[in-house]
DNA sequence: TTGAAAGCGATACCAC
DNA sequence: GTGGTATCGCTTTCAA
């Protein structure tokens, strides 16, 4: 049988509010018996009782994690930082993956006071969540929202920047026929992407050679690079929405013996492991998931710790990694 | 102030001992009282308190994963799966990923109470945990499990079969220069494919081309087929321990111009997201994560459910699926 | 510095 | 069918 706060007692010859003392390092206890508790923890080999902790003290020391997808570089980093913060700060980590939004399990990681706290990692639909947890007042921070006219605390990272930056570079390496290969216009941060390299090239008075929207997936730049291809009419730079549409692309042109950079340069997004590791290495914006998790851990359990929000928004700039994908433009 | 359930009780004018039957459904209850109080938990928006009932009841409904990284698809799906599995149970999932086996936090996770029961999927050094558990009687179930000699349920795939099939397949296509390039030797999977390789070989008659060990990364099947080019000697087919060395090989050699599978069949493992989205599209082994994830939760929660375990092994085949970087051999 | 006793919010045994 | 009460294991006044 396991021990108890009340065994270890016993087994000191000291009252149970003596062990939790030294247990929670509360002041005004005797060396000596300090001695005595710890001992006395060691021998019966103690370990506190979650729950009924948490029954006393009304928190659970767990944070709720929820997000649609785990199949994703940059939202792996993301929750791998999350987790190792959180346990630094001694706080567990209860992760619920469900792209079907409306399933019940995510519902009740807010509804039975299991959680301390919650971060919703890029939720569509997040404006119903955000609802809820203010009824409930259950502490909160969004990563990656998509909506940023309603105040509340999140952390997020400047995409149209990033845009913007990307069409900077290919626009110095002095192409003009850029194209942008786009993801879906519901997430914020595609039409930030695409405004951002818009207006860098309506600065450097250039149109766009084309803009074309579709998923983020190989396929999708996969098909596009070819459809150019086949009409014959090609960009020399082109934008892409994230890494797997760029390597799409970088794939197609191989495919017909075009190398990149040398027949096309090709920009991607996210820095996803593939960027880094198959030739020729991709030009990318990375986004620092690091720092994300971190900052959304940190903002989070200062809401915890204060009681109240003063619903902070953490931007972070997203970093241009200039590597073989793109090169300077030869007529 | 949140309601509690002698809030409900009171609110309707019944004992909370008829609240809490109604809310688990243990019988006994006059209809109309149900309603009663059904619509007294309507009407205060109650729910049941996690950390009371699990201090009640002696368990918490959490079940826990360990696991060293996220950023591997045959990963990522067993935690989706495992995370899906465990909601239509009404568990929940508490992630720790940690790469660093002796840090603190995972620790906890099975030394206060905090979980039900513990998957453990791919960890090294299992041999620790599972004595500490075993100490502990918590249940758990291990995935990929790297000894098989200990008695404990755990749920694997046949990598052995796995490499059987792999150069079968080869075999079967004509192919008489194979080789295996292959991961790091501490994996008792790497150690199972590369013995399946070999019998099937065997049998057919061969010794390999070759048989590299390294690292499971796309840079160490780049390198290896780059340094075949170099030598000038090369295997006609290849089957690689994992999707990423598959991919590192096709990479190398389509910078050489030379084509798969025309110039060189390969064959990868875990049909990872980009097997099936490059071209040449990846023939690949595929282990059936979906099953793994759910065969998971449900030896443990039967372990769970019956109080003791008959350390049963579930083990599923993995799947050879052809797609285009194999062909028949042409001299 | 120490400890008795009162919660925390449920469940479960046992009368009625 | 229903409800009083002890119990789960810990924290937190409050007196001593």
């Amino acid at each position: 049988m396991k021990a108890s706060i009340y065994d270890v007692a016993r087994y000191c010859g000291l009252s149970v509010v003596t062990v939790s003392r030294v247990l929670n390092n509360t002041g005004n206890v005797r060396e000596k018996n300090r001695r005595k508790v710890l001992d006395a923890i060691e021998a019966l080999d103690y370990r506190p009782h979650a729950a009924a902790q948490s029954l006393a003290r009304g928190h659970t020391r767990i944070i709720g994690l929820m997000m649609t997808t785990l199949h994703d570089r940059f939202f792996e980093t993301v929750v791998n930082e999350i987790n190792r913060a959180l346990a630094r700060y001694g706080y567990f980590l209860a992760l619920s993956v469900s792209s079907d939004v409306r399933s019940r399990e995510t519902h009740d990681l807010m509804h039975e006071d299991r959680v301390d706290g919650l971060i919703l990692l890029s939720l569509p639909e997040e404006d119903r969540y955000v609802a809820q947890l203010k009824k409930r007042s259950i502490p909160f921070v969004l990563i990656d929202n998509q909506r940023r006219d309603h105040m509340v605390p999140s952390v997020l990272t400047d995409n149209y920047y990033g845009g913007y930056e990307a069409a900077k570079h290919l626009l110095s390496l002095g192409h003009t026929r850029i194209a942008h290969v786009c993801g879906p216009e519901y997430f914020l941060s595609t039409r930030e992407r695409k405004r951002g390299f818009l207006d860098a090239l309506r600065e450097g008075g250039l149109s766009p050679f084309a803009v074309v929207q579709g998923d983020y997936e190989i396929g999708f730049g996969y098909n596009t690079a070819k459809s150019w291809i086949r009409s014959g009419k090609l960009p020399t730079a082109v934008f892409a929405g994230d890494d797997y549409i760029a390597v799409g692309i970088v794939n197609a042109l191989a495919e017909e013996g075009m190398r990149v950079p040398e027949a096309m340069s090709v920009i991607g997004y996210d820095d996803q492991y593939i960027a880094s590791r198959l030739r020729p290495y991709l030009t990318t914006v990375r986004q620092p998931a690091e720092n994300i998790g971190q900052s959304s851990v940190e903002l989070l359990l200062k809401w915890i710790g204060a009681g109240s929000t003063a619903s902070v928004t953490v931007e972070w700039k997203p970093e241009l990694v200039i590597r073989e994908s793109t090169a300077v433009y030869k007529a």
